[in-house]
This record gives structure tokens, sequence and C-alpha cells, in this order.
RNA sequence: GGCGACGUCGCCAAGUGGUAAGGCAGGGGUCUGCAAAACCCCCACCGCCGGUUCGAGUCCGGCCGUCGCCUCCA
């Protein structure tokens, strides 16, 4: 069965065929470094390295290349406001979301290129650009000559008149048209600027994208990904530079998740309605995260509220409970051979819903279908290989989500040096109950219940482990 | 206003034209001293109106509604 995926650039599912065979060049566009980044930012990120950790499962080798936009407008204001270095601040920016992926259990690029480090490439191309006639300059500044380029809109589906209907009024009027936009800004006063065959200046926002990509990947990628709210202009513009200087296919797929909203809305730094990534786990687990967002498909918009995200929690704890230890003696027999075909059927079932355009939804809930498997056989005192294997499974499907699925024993809460004593307890606990002294039995259950351990009893004793206590 | 996406159980959310996955919540059981967990069972005529078809949530048209883009935006 072959993976098919959804292509902005036809509006429909593809079957996905590589340029080169077994080998995926992937760019997908990277934040504004101005201001700490937040779930919104996350969601693009988490999307993405699902995409990628699938292709790699399914065999491919992958080349994964994300920006950092460290010369900007917004950059270059908030720098001033805060009497920063422009491009020291974006620097830090930049590090510390760095360390939000590593947090958020995403795996590094290959390859993290920055505008102010692409600069000779950028040069480069917005030269051949003027070449070709496809850029022209005015006074310092260099514009795209969107009229030259014959398919432009067709990414978003708009025809240039469609473009032009919503330009800004303020907008600079010696262009040829208003929808040619800028490639190269010429420096004013207090700026960032590097040389140029135009004078002083700094790039403009979609050219770096296209520098990058010819730079690290070549003239054509595989997969181009980004926000929806990408697609028109930066991904626009984007295909438009690259294909005038080139002549080939910028990207063979464009791929596009849906926005993270919050109360309705579209989480945004300019709405102000946004939750930072910071914020986010401090509260909670990175794993959450990705539960409330692969729940539902990559295209689609995600509501992120209290219940939502509470929901999340409760199927993520759900999902844990089939890694819980076996507690029986039985390794094989007839429930031994129910587990590993419902550990088969699993898988099957799960890359069956990722190869349709990584439907993560069904991949989910298949997982939760071996969840169920595990947790029966467990009940019927299944143990050995074939309970491990089933529990690996459910560990390996998890990851290609990029979920760690840790148990909370195991990842925080206790302290190591507190078990012995817990485990006492529990043992006096047990004891007590032997001697029907039901309610000091239960005044150890209860208290350390506070403290968020967990007592449940079995038929072979009893079991602890930490929850975070409920709010 | 233009372009586009979407409207499926109380909530979240899948769904290749043939009578609706999964999760959360809820109800009923098994187990248990009680509790918790786990397991079993129950819980939807798919926004509205037309049309195509033997048959539509699934295709076509219209309407209503929500969201995104059209300006920096993951």
């Amino acid at each position: 069965m072959p993976l098919r995926l959804y292509n902005t650039l036809s509006r429909q599912v593809e079957e996905f065929t590589p340029l080169e065979s077994g080998k995926v060049k992937m760019y997908v566009c990277g934040p504004t470094v101005y201001a700490d980044a937040h779930i919104g930012h996350a969601m693009a990120a988490l999307v993405f390295d699902m995409v990628r950790r699938y292709l790699t499962y399914r065999g491919y080798r992958v080349t994964y290349v994300t920006n950092f936009t460290d010369v900007d407008d917004k950059i270059i204001r908030r720098a001033n406001e805060t009497g920063q270095d422009p491009i020291e601040m974006a620097n830090a920016f930049a590090q510390k979301y760095l360390e939000h992926l590593a947090d958020l259990n995403i795996q590094p690029a290959d390859i993290y290129p920055k505008v102010s480090e692409t600069m000779d490439e950028i040069l480069r191309v917005i030269g051949g650009l003027s070449d070709e006639a496809y850029a022209y300059e005015l006074n310092g500044d260099v514009y795209f000559r969107v009229s030259k380029d014959a398919d432009y809109g067709k990414l978003s589906r708009r025809t240039l008149d469609e473009a032009l209907a919503g330009t800004r009024v303020d907008e600079d009027l010696r262009k040829e048209s208003p929808a040619d936009f800028a490639l190269w800004k010429s420096a004013k006063p207090g700026e960032p600027a590097w040389q140029s065959p135009w004078g002083p200046g700094r790039p403009g926002w979609h050219i770096e994208c296209t520098a990058m990509c010819l730079h690290h990947l070549g003239e054509t990628i595989d997969i181009h990904g980004g926000g929806n709210d990408l697609i028109f202009p930066h991904h626009e513009n984007e295909i438009a530079q690259s294909e005038s200087l080139t002549g080939k296919p910028f990207s063979r797929y464009w791929m596009h998740n849906g926005m993270l909203q919050l109360s309705g809305e579209k989480m945004s730094k300019s709405l102000g309605n946004l939750i930072t990534i910071d914020e986010f786990l401090s509260d909670h687990s990175p794993d959450a995260l990705r539960m409330l967002i692969f729940t539902g498909h990559y295209r689609k918009p995600v509501a992120f509220n209290k219940d939502s995200l509470e929901s999340a929690e409760r199927a993520l704890e759900r999902l844990l409970t089939g890694l819980r230890p076996a507690k029986g003696s039985k390794t094989t027999g007839a429930d031994a051979d129910t587990l590993r075909e419902a550990t088969e059927n699993a898988r099957a079932a799960f890359i069956a819903s990722m190869d349709d355009d990584f439907n993560t939804s069904g991949g989910m809930a298949a997982m939760f279908e071996l969840v169920r498997a595990i947790n029966t056989a467990r009940d019927k005192g299944l143990t050995g290989p074939f309970f491990e294997a089933a529990q690996r499974t459910l560990h390996e499907l998890g990851a290609i989500l990029g979920m760690k699925l840790e148990g909370a024993r195991a990842e925080s809460g206790v302290d190591v040096a507190a078990a012995p004593f817990i485990d006492l307890l529990v043992e006096v606990r047990g004891d007590l109950r032997m001697a029907k002294q039901w309610a000091a039995a239960d005044k150890i259950r209860n208290q350390l219940n506070a403290l968020g351990i967990v007592i449940e009893d079995t038929p072979t004793g009893a079991e602890w482990r930490y929850e975070e206590p409920a709010a």
C-alpha cells in the first residue's frame, strides 16, 4: 500500500513518490524569532515531526530542513524597543525555541538555516531573478515582477486581480503593480544591513526560504510544509521566485497544517490570545499536547481549551494503562494467540490509517484497540514474550507519533528515595487488611492518595503508582 | 466583498456510495471489605432543503452556520 497525502497544490490526495527513490527532501517554514513561541508554533512543529517520523518509519531517508527568520521588521522593532542587538536577540529566541523543540520530543532538523547566515545565497537568487527581468530595482529596493510570472497564484488559487483585491493602501506607489513584493529592502538608519549590488539593505521575507531550499536541498524538493496561514502570500511567493529562477517545480508536495484555536479563533501573536510553550509545559506533558493534536487530523483546526485538554490527558492515561506490568504467569495458550493477533492487527490498522494522508486519528484508534487487548490479556493472567511484544508494539506506534508514553511513576513525582517508604506503608496496610482493620487501612490509602500515590488492590497484592493529584 | 476549508453522539473526533472507528463523559454489570483500576454490555438516522443513484454522512446544486486567507503570522 502506497503512502498518500494531500497536496495543497492540486487540492487532492495523491500518491507520494519522492523525486529520488527512497529519499525525501523536506522543508518546513519555521518561526520569526522575536518573542516566545506559543503552542500554535508547536503544533506545526509537532505535525511535521510526525510526518517525518512516519516517513522514516516507512523506510525513507528524510533530510529535514527548517529555518529561523532572524532578520525582519518585527525583530528590529522589538530589539529597538528593548535596546538589544536585533541579531543577538533573535539568536537568543531561536536558542530558546530549540530547547522547546527538545522538550516537546521533536527530533532535531538536519539543518536550521538562518537568514543572517544565508545572505550570499539570497543575493545570488535576487541577482539571478534580476538578470532574467523577474525583478526590478527602485532606489535600492528590489521587487519581484509578478506580471512576468505566468502561473502566479496557482497554489492559493487566486488570480492576479484577486490577489490585488486586498492589498494594503499604504503600498509603495512606485511599484509597477501592487502585487509585486520586496526581494530586497534598502537600509534605513539604525537597521542591520548587508552590502548588495543595489546598496546596503536586507532581504524581503519570502526570498529566504527560496534561497535556503536551493542551497541545502536543491532546485526541487519533495515536501514543503507550514501552517495554512502561509499559503498566501508566503508560499505563493516562494514558488514564484524559485520557479522563475530555476524553471523547475519548486516542491512536489505542499502540506499545510490547520490552525490551533483558542476560544474559536486562531492563536496568534497579533490577536494576543496565546499560550506559550513554556506556559503549557509547566502544567502538562508533551504527550498530552500530541494526544490533543493527533486526535484530530492535521489539516483541520484544533480547538484548544480546558475541556479538550483534559479529555486528551485522560485519553493519554488510558493509553498508559496498556503499559502496566503483567501480573499472571501464563505465557502461551489461547490468550497469547489472541493477543498476538491483536498486536498484528493494531500495527496493520495503524499503518493503513497513516498511509491515508497521515490519519493520526485512525492510528490512535488502533492504539486504543491494542490497549484493550493488552489489558484483557493481563486480566487473564498472561505474561511473557507475547505480552511484552504487545507492549513493545504500543511503544513503537506511540513513538511514530512522537509520544514517549512514560508512566508518571518513572517520570516524575516520586523521589526515588521515597519509594521504599511507600512500599513499607503499602505492606503495613496489607497487614491491616488481613486483620480486617479497614479504618486504619483506608486511612493509609486515603492519605497516600492525597499525596498523589494511588493504591490499587489486585488478587496478587496491592500496587501503587504516582499520579498528579487531582486539582 | 473575493478565494478556500469545514459542519458526524453531551464533548473531542475518524469515516474508500452499501445501513456510522476511537477517546472523554454517562448508564448497567463482573471483580472488591469498601474504593480504584481493568474487563464486559448499552449509548448517533451524520446542519437544513432539493437532486443523481437500486442505495449517500460519503457525489451535485441551493440555503444557514463556523473558521482560515486576502496585511505580519505555524
